[in-house]
DNA sequence: AGCACGCCGACT
DNA sequence: GTCGGCGTGCTC
C-alpha cells in the first residue's frame, strides 16, 4: 500500500522572484503573537496605509488584521513573504486607536495582537456593507425546521435550522457562529436547497441624540459644574475632570450636559458604566435628556446588534455609546468625551486575558484622542483623589442633594449589645425599624453582600466542611435549587442528605447568612411584607432588572433583600430604611483596599434611602462599631476617612504612592508551580526603590483546579515596572504546564 | 489562537 | 501492529 505523502512543514525553497521587489507592510493579527508580521503587496494593489483592515494568509488560514506602523523587516527573504489577499471596505483604524492598542499592550505586558483582538471583537462587522449577501430558509427548509419533509438531519444541520427563524435573513458568518458549525455545513444545506440566498437588509440607522432636546433644569451648582465640563469638551483637547458628589446630587444630569456639548462639537461620546446589564434606569434618564436611546455595548449583546453597533461606531453614525469596559476598544473615528461613571468600582478591572483597568485606560484613550475624560463618583477612589490633589485632574463637586433632601441618618447597631436571637441575623432594633417603616407604608431594604442561603455547610457530628473540589473555597448553599455552589469556578452539586465524610444523617448545618437566608428570616418576621430578593442570580439580565425596578417603583414590593447589585444606580423613591445585615463583611481578609471598598459600598447602599420627600435612615449591624469605617459612615465625613487612608498608605509607598505588579504563577501541578515561584523569588529584581514580596500561596491557592502562587513587586512611583518585569521573567525558565501572569496595578489580591 | 508534528499507551 | 492522547513549536 502506498503511504500517503507526508506534508512537509517546511516551505519548498522558492527561487528569489525576478523583477521589482514587492512593497511590504506590517500587519498586526488579532492573535497573541509577539508582534506584527510582514506581508507583500501584490502587483496592481494599492499599498494599504496604516490602519487599513486587510485579509492575509496565515498558517494555512485566512485572517483579518490591521496594517500596523513601523518598518517591515528588510532581511526577511522574499520567498517567505506572503501576499495580502485584499483590503476590506471598512473605515481604517485611526492612528489614535492604534497608538492606544500599542500603549495598552506595553503597559499590561500583553501581546499587541491580544489587545487588537478586543478592538476586532466582531469579525462579521468587517464584511462589506450594503449589497451584502445573506441566507434565509427556503420553503423546504422551513418544513424541515418544523420537523416535516422526512429529512434526515445531521446534528450540525439541525442546529442551523434551530437558530434560523422563518423569513429571517442573516449573514453566513452569523449563522455558522451561532449554530456552532463550519461553513461547510451551511454550504451543504444551500446545495440541498434547504437554505437560499437573499440580500441582507440595510441595517436600521442609529438615532441621533438631540443636544437641544429639553432636559431637566439644572440647579445653580449643577450648572456651574456643567459649564466647566462643557468648557473641557469645547476645547477639543485632552483633560481629565473628577466629578464628585453625594448620591442624589444630580451628577448624571451634569455629565449628560457635557455629552450634549460633545454632540454639538460633532464628536462621539463614550459612557462607561460598571454594570451595563443592570442600568435600565440609567437608560431612562438618557432618553429623557436626549429623546432617544444611546447605542449599547456589553458582553451579552449578540449577533446582529453587536455587528451593527461596531459598524455604526466605526462609521461615526453612533454618536453616543454606553457600554461596559470593553467598549473602550471600539473604533470611534472621533472620540470627544469619555465618561467613567462610578469610577471607583472594581468591576472596571478586567481580571482575565488582557488584564487592564478600564478607568485608567479611559484616561489614556482620551489622551490619544484629544478628548475630555470625566471620572464620576460619590466616593472617588484614592487613586483619583490623589490625581486631583496633585493637580493632574480638575476637581468638581456637587455637595447637595436634589430638592434639599438630607442625607440619610446613619446609625451603627452594636451586635455585642443587641445581638439577634440564636440562629437569627436581624437584631431587635432593626426588626423594629423595619416594622415602623412598613407600618408607615414606606419601603425598606435589607442589604447583605452575599448570595445564596449560607456560605458554609458543616457537619455537626464530625466537623466536615463542604468544599469545592477545584478551589480553595467553601461551597455556598443555594437552598432554592437544593444545590451547593462554588462562586469561583461554577462547580455545583446537589446538597447531600447526609455527611459525605462520616455518614451522619441530618447533621449538615448551614453556617452564616446569605440573602436567601435573610429573606427566610424576613418571611417569619414580616409575614405581611411583599418581599423581593435582588441578587445577580435572581436578576440575571437587563429585562429582569427593569422588571424589578418597576415592581419597586409601583409599590408592588415592600421589602427588598439584596446583594451589592442594589447599591448601584437605582432610584427607589419610596425607600426610607436600609438595614445592613453585616457591615463588617468586606473588612475580612485585610487587603490593601478593604476599608476603602467597604466605605464606598456601604455609602452607596446608604444612598438608596430617602431620596424623595422622606428622610432616610440607615442601620449598620456591626461587631466592631468603633472601626474607622463605621465612624466615617456615621459622621458622613468621607473626606477625612480618605485622607487617613492616604496617610496610612503613603509611608509604606503603597498605591497610589507607589506601584504594584502582581506575578501569579499557576499550574495544575502544584510542585511545578512551587518550583517556578521559587525560581522567580530567587531571581527577583532589587535595587533602589524596588522590592519583591513572596512567593506565597495565593489566598485562593487553588482556583479552577490550578495551584496558584503569588509574588508582588512593589516599586516607587517613578520606577517603570514593565522593563523590570520583562527582564525578570526572561531570566526564569517556565515549563509549558505552568502559566505566569502579570497583573500591573492589581486590584484583587486573591 | 490554531494546527501539524512527534512521541508514548490501549485497542481492533 | 495501528489509533490517538496532548506536549512542542511555528506561523510573515
Amino acid at each position: 500500500m502506498p503511504t500517503p505523502e507526508k506534508k512537509s512543514r517546511k516551505k519548498p525553497h522558492q527561487p528569489a522572484l525576478l523583477g521589482p521587489v514587492r512593497p511590504r507592510v506590517k500587519v498586526l493579527l488579532p492573535l497573541p503573537l509577539d508582534g506584527a508580521y510582514d506581508y507583500g503587496v501584490p502587483e496592481g494593489m494599492a499599498v494599504p496605509g496604516p490602519g487599513s483592515f486587510v485579509e492575509v494568509p496565515f498558517a494555512g488560514r485566512e485572517l483579518r488584521g490591521v496594517v500596523w506602523d513601523g518598518a517591515p523587516d528588510p532581511t526577511l527573504s522574499e520567498g517567505r513573504l506572503k501576499n495580502i489577499l485584499g483590503t476590506l471596505i471598512v473605515p481604517p483604524m485611526t492612528d489614535s486607536l492604534r497608538r492606544f492598542i500599542d500603549w495598552v499592550a506595553a503597559y499590561t505586558m500583553a501581546p499587541p495582537g491580544a489587545v487588537l483582538r478586543m478592538a476586532m471583537s466582531v469579525p462579521s462587522a468587517l464584511e462589506p456593507p450594503g449589497q451584502q449577501a445573506g441566507w434565509r430558509l427556503s420553503p423546504a427548509g422551513e418544513a424541515a425546521r418544523a420537523g416535516g419533509g422526512g429529512y434526515r438531519l445531521t446534528e450540525g444541520r439541525r442546529s442551523v435550522l434551530d437558530i434560523m427563524l422563518p423569513g429571517e435573513i442573516r449573514a453566513g458568518a452569523d449563522i455558522t457562529e451561532e449554530a456552532g458549525v463550519s461553513a461547510a455545513v451551511l454550504r451543504g444545506m444551500v446545495d440541498q436547497r434547504l437554505v437560499e440566498p437573499a440580500l441582507l437588509p440595510r441595517r436600521t440607522a442609529f438615532p441621533s441624540p438631540d443636544p437641544e432636546h429639553p432636559g431637566p433644569e439644572l440647579r445653580p451648582e449643577q450648572e456651574e459644574a456643567a459649564a466647566s465640563l462643557r468648557n473641557l469638551v469645547g476645547e477639543r483637547r485632552f483633560g481629565v475632570t473628577l466629578l464628585a458628589g453625594v448620591t442624589g446630587s444630580g451628577k448624571t444630569e451634569v455629565y449628560l450636559d457635557a455629552v450634549a456639548e460633545c454632540l454639538r462639537q460633532k464628536r462621539q461620546a463614550l459612557v462607561l458604566l460598571p454594570e451595563i446589564a443592570l442600568s435600565a434606569q440609567w437608560l431612562e434618564r438618557f432618553q429623557e435628556r436626549f429623546g432617544c436611546e444611546p447605542a449599547l455595548w456589553h458582553s451579552e449583546l449578540g449577533g446582529r446588534r453587536r455587528r451593527n453597533t461596531w459598524r455604526a461606531v466605526a462609521e461615526g453614525e453612533a454618536k453616543v455609546l454606553v457600554g461596559a469596559r470593553s467598549a473602550l476598544f471600539l473604533p470611534f473615528p472621533d472620540l470627544g468625551l469619555i465618561i467613567v461613571d462610578e469610577e471607583h468600582e472594581t468591576a472596571f478591572k478586567q481580571e482575565e486575558g488582557v488584564i487592564y483597568h478600564a478607568r485608567d485606560m479611559a484616561v489614556v484613550r482620551a489622551r490619544f484622542s484629544q478628548a475630555g475624560c470625566v471620572l464620576v463618583s460619590a466616593t472617588p477612589s484614592l487613586e483619583t483623589l490623589n490625581n486631583a490633589e496633585g493637580g493632574r485632574y480638575t476637581a468638581l463637586s456637587l455637595p447637595r442633594r436634589h430638592g434639599g433632601a438630607g442625607l440619610p441618618e446613619i446609625t451603627v447597631l452594636d451586635l455585642k449589645r443587641v445581638p439577634p436571637e440564636r440562629g437569627r441575623f436581624i437584631s431587635p432594633p432593626l426588626v423594629e425599624a423595619v416594622n415602623e417603616t412598613l407600618a408607615r407604608g414606606e419601603q425598606a431594604m435589607l442589604f447583605l453582600n452575599r448570595r445564596g442561603y449560607a456560605p458554609l455547610t458543616l457537619c455537626r457530628t464530625c466537623g466536615h466542611r463542604m468544599r469545592c473540589p477545584n478551589c480553595t473555597a467553601w461551597l455556598v448553599e443555594h437552598r432554592a435549587q437544593r444545590r451547593l455552589q462554588c462562586h469561583h469556578c461554577g462547580h455545583t452539586e446537589p446538597t447531600p442528605p447526609s455527611c459525605p465524610e462520616c455518614g451522619a444523617e441530618n447533621s449538615l448545618t448551614a453556617i452564616g447568612p446569605g440573602v436567601e437566608r435573610v429573606q427566610e428570616e424576613a418571611a417569619l418576621l414580616f409575614p405581611e411584607a411583599r418581599r423581593l430578593v435582588m441578587a445577580s442570580d435572581t436578576i440575571p439580565g437587563p429585562a429582569a432588572a427593569a422588571e424589578a425596578a418597576r415592581q419597586v417603583a409601583e409599590r408592588e414590593v415592600d421589602l427588598i433583600i439584596g446583594t451589592q447589585i442594589v447599591a448601584k444606580g437605582w432610584h427607589f423613591p419610596g425607600l426610607t430604611l436600609v438595614g445592613v445585615v453585616d457591615a463588617d463583611l468586606g473588612l475580612a481578609g485585610g487587603d490593601l483596599r478593604a476599608a476603602e471598598r467597604t466605605v464606598q459600598l456601604l455609602h452607596q447602599v446608604a444612598g438608596r434611602a430617602g431620596r424623595a420627600e422622606h428622610p432616610g435612615r440607615v442601620l449598620l449591624q456591626s461587631w466592631i462599631p468603633d472601626h474607622p469605617v463605621m465612624q466615617a459612615l456615621i459622621s458622613g465625613d468621607l473626606d477625612t476617612f480618605m485622607a487617613e487612608e492616604a496617610a496610612a498608605r503613603r509611608p509604606g509607598g503603597w498605591p497610589p504612592f507607589g506601584r504594584l505588579a502582581a506575578v501569579i504563577v499557576s499550574s495544575e501541578d502544584e510542585r511545578a508551580a512551587d518550583r517556578v515561584a521559587r525560581d522567580l523569588g530567587l531571581s527577583a529584581p532589587g535595587g533602589e526603590g524596588v522590592q519583591v514580596l513572596g512567593p506565597a500561596p495565593a489566598p485562593l491557592s487553588l482556583l479552577r483546579g490550578r495551584h496558584r502562587r503569588r509574588l508582588l513587586l512593589k516599586a516607587r512611583r517613578d520606577v517603570a515596572v514593565q522593563p523590570l518585569l520583562w527582564d525578570w521573567l526572561s531570566r526564569v525558565e517556565v515549563p509549558s504546564a505552568v502559566r505566569v501572569q502579570v497583573d500591573v496595578d492589581p486590584v484583587s489580591f486573591l
